[in-house]
RNA sequence: CGCGCGGUGGAGCAGCCUGGUAGCUCGUCGGGCUCAUAACCCGAAGGUCGCAGGUUCAAAUCCUGCCCGCGCAA
């Protein structure tokens, strides 16, 4: 969205295309996409075009004569008449230091591989998935308690910079485009629900990662007593001391969780939710006898 | 009408099925103890039991409607 708005600062936006309104929240309403709400709210003309591949969006893109298309989150493969519809092409703002994390969770792979540092690129989109030429990029770096929401959306204000900085050079046919480094190439695939799943068997540091990768979606979680419970925020604790199974409760006072983890260490659980509760600090959800010593989370 | 859970002093919960004295773990305030404490001891304040109806001698508890929060699902 900050790209948008990046865009409507540099050139004259002929149209804005964003995935259709699919049904969201408790009520399975149909709801627009932020993008759409925002574009309208710009007096922008938006389009929601279910199918890319028939040839009827391309035509309607070559129609409208634009220089360029800048494609920021779209999460769906353009196909080659749609590529080649603008005069210089589509550009693309990828959420990682590309070739690396390629695909459409880079953010949250980024964080759970334990990286420190990241950036968004620029590129010339090809046929490929995050394979196309580069031409800019800006490098940051990842906090060590930073969550993936709030990467998102630095990551998301740098890349309109970005975008500001770099993309009328590119339609100048002023800039470099870098071939990318096939070998060096890592994948992010997209999330699923299951991949938020706590392994207590990793690295204490690994686990607060995987914590902060998760969020919001689809949220790291684990199961006490049969019911799962969402883990927002943990910090590592220094210990030598090596409790038997991993995801055994060391500690669990008004104070303080400590939950055992692999290799001997330690993580200390600061926030969590039940199921169908709000969120609350992990000792409160021990005084309310949520957890206690010796259980084990799984 | 997508499925499910929940709303009880400031926080987290029990009590509800089997109506009848407002409970637990904390926090707060006052006092005590200690070299010391996220420790311990004593005492106190603080609640329209989400809202509205209904049943009943009597409703947190049973019935109906509504509001709000959350999980699944996307």
């Amino acid at each position: 969205m900050p790209s948008l708005d990046a865009l409507c600062d540099i050139a004259d936006v002929a149209g804005v295309v964003c995935q259709t309104d699919k049904p969201a929240g408790r009520r399975l309403e149909l709801a627009p996409p932020a993008v759409k709400v925002h574009a309208t709210k710009l007096g922008l003309n938006v389009t929601q075009p279910t199918k890319l591949k028939t040839g009827d969006f391309a035509a309607w893109l070559r129609a409208q004569h634009a220089d360029v298309a800048l494609v920021v989150a779209y999460g769906r493969i353009l196909p080659p008449d749609v590529l080649a519809a603008p005069r210089v092409g589509c550009v693309n703002v990828h959420a990682s230091l590309l070739p690396k994390y390629r695909g459409a969770a880079p953010i949250a792979w980024a964080i759970a591989n334990g990286e420190t540092e990241t950036g968004v690129t620029l590129m010339k989109l090809d046929a490929g998935m995050d394979t196309g030429p580069t031409f800019a990029r800006t490098t940051t770096a990842i906090g060590p308690d930073e969550t993936a929401a709030q990467l998102s959306a630095r990551l998301a204000q740098l890349g309109a910079d970005a975008v500001r900085r770099w993309l009328p050079s590119y339609v100048a046919g002023q800039c470099v485009l870098v071939p990318q480094q096939d070998a060096l190439a890592t994948l992010a695939p997209p999330l699923e629900k299951k991949d938020g799943r706590i392994d207590w068997n990793k690295h204490a540091k690994q686990v607060h990662d995987h914590v902060r990768a998760m969020d919001p979606w689809p949220g790291a979680f684990t199961s006490a007593r049969g019911r799962a419970v969402k883990v927002h925020a943990t910090r590592v604790i220094e210990a030598t001391a090596a409790p038997r199974p991993s995801g055994r409760v060391v500690l669990a006072d008004k104070s303080r969780v400590l939950v055992a983890c692999g290799f001997g260490e330690i993580i200390e659980l600061i926030t969590v939710q039940p199921e169908g509760r709000r969120v609350m600090s992990a000792a409160l959800w021990s005084v309310g006898r949520g957890i206690s010593e010796g259980d084990v989370l799984e």
